[in-house]
DNA sequence: CAGTATCCTATCGGATACTG
DNA sequence: CAGTATCCGATAGGATACTG
């Protein structure tokens, strides 16, 4: 049997999975796409300040982590919808426990820096 | 009264926030230190890959966040220990949450990795 | 031991232009 | 619309040397 996998091992594939979640803009596609499906220039527009490029590849590799479904319709012009699997909605939960933490309690976070 | 607090918004103070915490080394900082204080050479080995420089500097951000502690010993050789705060241990929790689904599910990722 | 300072490279990531 | 391709500057981050 195989070690148990962990995170603080360089070389564990767990690390990078832990990366691609935690991406600046891995984060906020997977809090975006918990609440619904989008479309791509929705969620450009969602996530304020992504350029083109990195939600591109932002989405290409949670695609290939199992994380996201990516749909596209043969229609003109292109629909593209992304959606999470089974799989992304579990990691989104998680991920969305931290964000909402931290919109939560900002304003303590704020207070402290000031001290 | 103003906005309620949005990662969505690249302009709102909780983006930033968002970022500290899940960079690279944070996450795994924040991990270690939930276990318990460690030392700046302990958390250095405890963080596989880690150099010297992103570790000062991952703390030194944590720290005026107000999620860790800094704790110098004016002795020879010199001692820093390093702990969370009561807001460290917070997020520190919805972080650890993350990391453990990861390693939990690593091998569910992997395998529809490989689909 | 616990850093800081310096140097240098690699990757990130934004702007722009172009395509099916 | 939903990308891809290219260029290029900014930042992350490693290696090494040095200090209190």
């Amino acid at each position: 049997m195989k070690h148990a996998p962990d995170v603080f091992n360089a070389q564990c594939p767990s690390r990078e999975v832990l990366t691609h979640v935690t991406s600046k803009w891995g984060v906020l596609v997977l809090a975006a796409l918990a609440d619904r499906t989008h479309r791509f220039s929705e969620l450009r527009r969602r996530i304020d300040g992504v350029s083109e490029k990195m939600l591109a590849q932002t989405l290409a590799v949670l695609e290939t982590d199992g994380f996201v479904l990516r749909t596209a319709y043969p229609e003109v012009p292109p629909r593209v919808e992304y959606q999470l699997t089974p799989l992304g909605r579990e990691v989104a939960r998680k991920v969305g426990g931290l964000v909402e933490w931290i919109e939560g309690n900002l304003a303590r976070v704020e207070k402290v820096r000031a001290a």
